[in-house]
DNA sequence: GCACCCATTGACGCTTACGTCAACGGAACC
DNA sequence: GGTTCCGTTGACGTAAGCGTCAATGGGTGC
């Protein structure tokens, strides 16, 4: 099965190493060890992927380590179960209302941008060079 | 023209006083005076809520304080526009990004409360209850 | 067997965005 | 005129997310 180092994954995504071992610090990743050296697998790979792109959306780090503990769950009580569904939920939801603020943040850049291309415009002349 | 003190803005936003004074120290807002005291204007109110939702998307202060700069540009070199207008572009393009990062993170949230609701219906019998 | 490279584990440093006192200043109430 | 309330300015503290040494430990080439 292919492996990965941490430098590889590390040039791959555009992170330091440093960042990598962090996240194992905060419990996000458990990579298999060849002594001392961490080896991932394809899985701790994508595993990766989420936390970056989490990131990205705007997640914590516990907030995506607590993701991922979901994603773990393959079986458990059903109490425990309905409530990971209801993290989800809230998870979702977040990130619709999120969504709906880069959309309207969206349509106020490009306000602002059509009214700064006009000023332009007008200063270059009545051509529309 | 109605104002606002900063314990009315801090109330309304759902912010503290202190959180404002900061964004003020940071040169995002520059409320008047009536003696010490600071006076909000319906302008700098709308200023806070567009600090707020740039906050939400994920911008940092400064970016959102460089925002706030192009959108009081109301003339300028052309040259100076025109950098400005790339940088509205710049701030367009990454929301759009993010965006899209944020609908894969939700189809990937979707997919996960799906299969945990599978195993739950599962445990749960063969009852769709 | 030494140089070189990659990796590891501390440990401290740094930035962002405030929180949290502390000490003080009017304004108002009674 | 003392208390209460709202506001102000420092100044220090704090959490998150790493950056940046420093010291050490294998492998590999020659």
């Amino acid at each position: 099965m292919k492996t990965f180092t941490i430098s590889q994954l590390s040039e791959e995504f555009g992170i330091t190493p440093r960042a990598i071992r962090f996240y194992e610090d905060e419990a996000l990743i458990k990579p298999s060890r060849q002594g001392q050296s961490r080896i991932y697998s394809p899985r701790d790979r994508a595993r990766l992927a989420l936390i970056l792109r989490g990131k990205r959306v705007g997640f914590s780090l516990i907030e995506i380590r607590e993701m991922l503990d979901l994603y773990d769950m393959n079986d458990g009580q059903a109490t425990q179960l309905s409530h990971a569904i209801k993290k989800f939920n809230e998870r979702i939801s977040s990130l619709e209302r999120q969504r709906g603020d880069i959309e309207q943040a969206l349509v106020e850049l490009r306000q602002g941008r059509a009214r700064l291309e006009v000023i332009l415009a007008d200063k270059g002349g009545a051509t529309s060079n």
